[in-house]
DNA sequence: GTTGTGACCTA
DNA sequence: GTAGGTCACAACG
């Protein structure tokens, strides 16, 4: 590496339009419908460049308003970047926030472009002894190499390649990178549009340079020439002249390079991921993260605590003569002069101990019963806490301290040692901190343990303060503390054959490890805590979420019963009629293929059968075989229904049959889904592994996988209670439009009701399609209208479906009004509101771009609707739940369905609970419109659905 | 082995 | 048009 000092320029548009035409046979569109291929592109590439090169000084240069000299010289100059695709247009701002973010300066001046900025700062820089680094694939560039001034070219594939003096005598055959411009003047740059010599390409370029030296020389000289090509250089003499012009980057543009300006700093890394957040970066979020941490995390790590420092005995604490666990921190390490440096725990003077079994766990249990608000996390054996057991606990009440207690392996050593911690768990008084605490709930529900008093969640109150982002603690920590905490696959690697268990880590590395995650969360909660104030949220964080935490643990741990034997004689039939399906199939297409696989599927459709003159294409290119496609050509070949059929059968044995009696618990013979409570940006839990929110019910074959759902034992009967249109008596309420109050107030099938108004018909003249529209658009109207969607739905053309929305609106103005009024509070807000306060923010509520927009208005309409039905729903779950245990009624609740609610019913409590739990979730929240509440019970799902 | 895509399941 | 999850395949490392 120089010991000069090196400056990296950034040609913006030219990696811009790389990064665009990277992604063109595959563009990434994010969830918004927003390209964003331009700015992925061009990310990846800056990053790449600081993570290779660390520069110590960087610059990103624009165009502005293009080089006026160059159009005023050749009117059809670079007339090709007229034609910029919208996709790079939208980008345009986004990057320039980012870069802002990432406090990198902008280079651009009115009137001039990137090669002019870029060569004037280049050429400014070499003379205060910079090296220069011109970051762009554009070989106009190789004009500008000189002994201290390199091209830094990206290479398809991955890689750079640094262009100097040599590169370019080699690359262009010249032996001044300054003959680049008359080379280029000669061939021309068909993307620059500039006209060049006609009849001269790259080949007749360097032979003339190699003969003439300059286009200059060559002009002189044409008498030499012979034939056409003499003619045509004779005759094109200005053209030459002019190219050469156009081909000249400009060294006098009035910008200045000052060093200081220049330097690179560490960037807002918050603002950064936010902004990548909202473009549905994922990967580009780690990517950058690490970009600006990595450097720091390995110089220091193993010298950070001296090893006599790391575990206390009881020796040490006796020795101390009184009371004092803590001692003297003294295990600061110095902070990395590194700018991009993110704290970590070699950084950070910290205070981790272990505490020794016998009297140091004496003490250290009187210790921490005094407290009024302990962080703790536990570390087990693995992901599963049904299967999981405890490794150890760490516990901290103080930043940058904090206590490890190791639980033995051995089962009983084991209890033990949570028995004498136990008193902890239980008491009332202390507040107890966590990350993820329904996790460590269910861990120490093994150990017979009742985590008691005051709860607060640090991923729940991040997902109420910010619920589109991610919550894992190392992000929060990255974003909130600046600090990167050590990582788990250092301790126990990435998973995989090779993986530790928590259990194989030396102790010291646990303690680490754990009472950082412990302190960490600490810290967080103190951040998030004035946070939740602010945003108003406090009563749904404590009166909500934390309290449903508990209940999601219990339901968790309980379990369903599933008839793995009658799933097992479902299989073997559906396997049957896979197979028939699967040989009218191959032999309708006359050969055998893979059915599942949509490639081989669309081309046998439509290139060896050609069912459709055009077919449609997916977005990467591939034939589109998804369900309303071929629905419609279903009734023009037989081959169709059956591949419909096929695909069907195949989803619900591989994802339902076959897959359920997999995931029965062996432990308990039950199936324990996991429902995620911080996911649904809308404030609706989500389930997976399984995923019991999605069984199927539409169809008769899909529906008997809900008989597989049966009670405990005989002595049990399953209820299903679930909320009668929840979500339209929501918005009729919040609108307050009174024709639909009346129609719930009244009890009538608002779905004709709605169809009667709307067609204007008497509500017994209804008939099923008018009805069946009415009920479209009446989901319509939650999922936010537009004709486009509603014309997919229907039959109904989009002119139709317009007319209808039209007329939907004029009976109930009110709705309309609702839903203006909410779009407008978000534009002044930049979020909306549930019923009990919770937030969604919307930043794309005021977006140029319409699309954009257009689902930031649906998600204004959608997010309060679906939100506060999922908060009504929370309610009542909490209120039924405490009932129970304060009952002590065996019967338990097992699922939550989005509107539904699933109960294991002790036969004898049947009566009592139809009553507690009807009454609880109609009362669970009061609105202008009655809550209705369906119950039924049997012997399986289905039959109590 | 991981990752993205297309398909299909739910409220 | 809203909000989720899981599967098989295919392409990548």
């Amino acid at each position: 590496m120089s010991e000069q000092k090196r400056v990296f320029l950034v040609d913006a548009y030219a990696l811009i339009f790389r990064g665009y035409y990277a992604f063109i046979k595959n563009p990434r569109i994010n969830s918004k419908g927003v390209d964003t291929s331009a700015i992925m592109g061009f990310m990846n590439s800056l990053l790449d460049v600081i993570k290779r090169e660390r520069p110590d000084h960087l610059a990103v240069c624009f165009d502005k308003g293009g080089s006026a000299d160059r159009v005023e010289l050749f009117e059809a100059y670079k007339a090709n970047r007229d034609a910029t695709p919208e996709a790079i247009k939208t980008a345009i701002p986004y990057i320039m926030d980012i870069l802002k973010a990432m406090h990198i300066p902008i280079m651009v001046k009115e009137g001039f472009e990137a090669d002019d900025v870029i060569g004037t700062l280049s050429k400014q820089a070499e003379k205060e002894g910079f090296t220069t680094f011109m970051v762009t694939p554009d070989k106009d560039f190789a004009q500008l190499v000189s002994e201290n001034i390199f091209m830094y070219r990206p290479v398809f594939g991955g890689g750079y390649e640094t262009w100097g003096i040599p590169e370019i005598q080699k690359k262009f055959e010249v032996e001044d990178p300054l003959q680049v411009i008359d080379f280029l003047g000669m061939m021309g740059d068909a993307s620059d549009n500039i006209p060049g010599l006609p009849g001269v390409g790259e080949k007749t370029a360097k032979k003339f340079l190699a003969q003439y030296g300059s286009l200059e020389n060559l002009l002189a000289h044409t008498h030499e020439l012979k034939g056409k090509m003499k003619e045509k250089i004779e005759a094109n003499k200005e053209l030459g002249i002019l190219s050469k012009k156009l081909a000249t980057i400009m060294l006098d543009v009035p910008v200045t390079f000052n060093a200081k300006d220049f330097e690179l700093s560490a960037p807002d890394i918050p603002k950064v991921t936010e902004i990548f957040q909202e473009l549905e970066f994922r990967r580009l979020i780690d990517n950058f993260v690490k970009t600006f941490t990595v450097e720091t995390t390995e110089s220091g790590a193993a010298t950070a605590v001296p090893e006599s420092k790391k575990t206390a005995s009881a020796s040490d604490l006796a020795g101390a003569g009184q009371f004092n666990l803590f001692g003297t921190a003294s295990t600061s390490a110095e902070a990395l002069p590194n700018t991009f440096s993110r704290q970590t725990i070699a950084t950070t003077s910290h205070f981790y101990q272990s505490v020794a079994p016998g009297m140091a766990t004496d003490l250290f249990i009187k210790n921490v019963m005094a407290q009024t608000c302990v962080c703790f996390d536990t570390e087990t054996t693995g992901l599963n806490p049904l299967t999981a057991t405890l490794v150890g606990i760490a516990f901290s009440w103080e930043v940058g301290k904090g206590f490890y207690l190791p639980v033995p392996a051995n089962q009983e050593a084991a209890q033990a040692v949570v028995e004498l911690i136990r008193p902890f768990f239980e008491a009332e008084h202390i507040e107890k901190v966590g990350q993820n605490l329904k996790y460590d709930i269910k861990v120490l529900d093994k150990y017979a343990i009742k985590v008691q008093g005051k709860l607060f969640d640090t991923m729940l109150a991040h997902y109420l303060i910010n619920p589109d982002m991610r919550h894992n603690m190392d992000v929060l920590a990255e974003t909130y503390l600046n600090y990167t905490p050590v990582s788990i696959t250092e301790l126990i690697g990435k998973k995989g054959k090779n993986q530790l268990s928590m259990r194989d880590v030396p102790l010291e590395a646990q303690t680490e490890y754990a009472v950082e995650d412990a302190d960490i969360t600490l810290q967080l909660k103190q951040h998030f805590e004035t946070e939740l104030g602010s945003a108003n949220i406090e009563h749904l964080f404590n009166d909500i979420e934390i309290p449903l935490l508990r209940v999601l643990a219990a339901m968790e741990l309980e379990g369903i019963n599933l008839d793995a034997d009658f799933l097992t004689s479902l299989s073997a039939d559906l396997d049957t009629d896979i197979k028939i399906l699967e040989a009218k199939i191959y032999d309708v297409a006359g050969e055998t293929f893979n059915i599942a696989s949509p490639k081989q599927l669309g081309i046998v459709l439509f290139e060896n059968l050609k069912l459709v003159d055009k077919p449609k294409k997916t977005k990467t290119g591939q034939y589109a075989t998804s369900e309303d496609i071929l629905s419609y050509l279903a009734k023009d070949h037989e081959i169709i229904q059956d591949i419909l059929d096929y695909r069907g059968l195949s989803k619900l044995k591989s994802t339902y049959i076959d897959a359920l009696p997999t995931q029965i618990e062996p432990t308990t013979g039950r199936v324990h889904t996991d429902y995620m409570q911080t996911v649904a940006a809308t404030g609706r839990l989500s389930s997976n592994n399984p995923n019991l929110q999605n069984i199927p019910i539409r169809t008769e074959r899909g529906r008997q996988v809900r008989k597989a759902f049966i009670p405990r034992n005989a002595d049990y009967i399953l209820l299903a209670a679930d909320y009668s249109q929840i979500e339209l008596r929501i918005i009729a309420a919040l609108s307050k439009e009174e024709t639909m109050i009346t129609a719930f107030k009244n009890g009538e099938d608002i779905h004709a009701s709605t169809a009667a108004q709307v067609f204007n018909v008497p509500l017994s003249d209804v008939t099923r399609e008018q009805r069946s529209n009415a009920k479209t658009v009446n989901f319509g109207i939650i999922y936010g209208v537009s004709a486009f969607g509603l014309s997919n739905q229907t039959n109904l053309s989009r002119s139709e479906a317009k007319e209808l929305i039209e007329t939907y609106y004029e009976t109930y103005p009110k709705l309309k009004t609702y839903m203006s009024a909410q779009v407008d509070f978000a534009r002044d807000n930049g979020y909306v509101q549930t019923v009990l306060g919770r937030r969604r923010y919307l930043k794309d509520i005021n977006s140029r771009n319409g699309v954009v927009r257009g689902g930031a208005e649906r998600n204004a309409v959608n997010a309060p609707i679906q939100g506060s039905a999922a908060d009504i729903i929370k309610i009542a779950m909490i209120a039924i739940y405490n009932a129970l245990e304060v009952g002590n009624y065996k019967s338990k609740m097992l699922l939550q369905v989005h509107d539904e609610l699933v109960f294991d019913i002790y036969k004898p409590e049947l009566e009592a609970m139809k009553m507690l739990i009807k009454t609880e979730m109609e009362q669970a929240f009061t609105l202008e419109v009655p809550l209705d509440v369906d119950l039924d019970t049997g012997i399986n799902w289905l039959e109590a659905h």
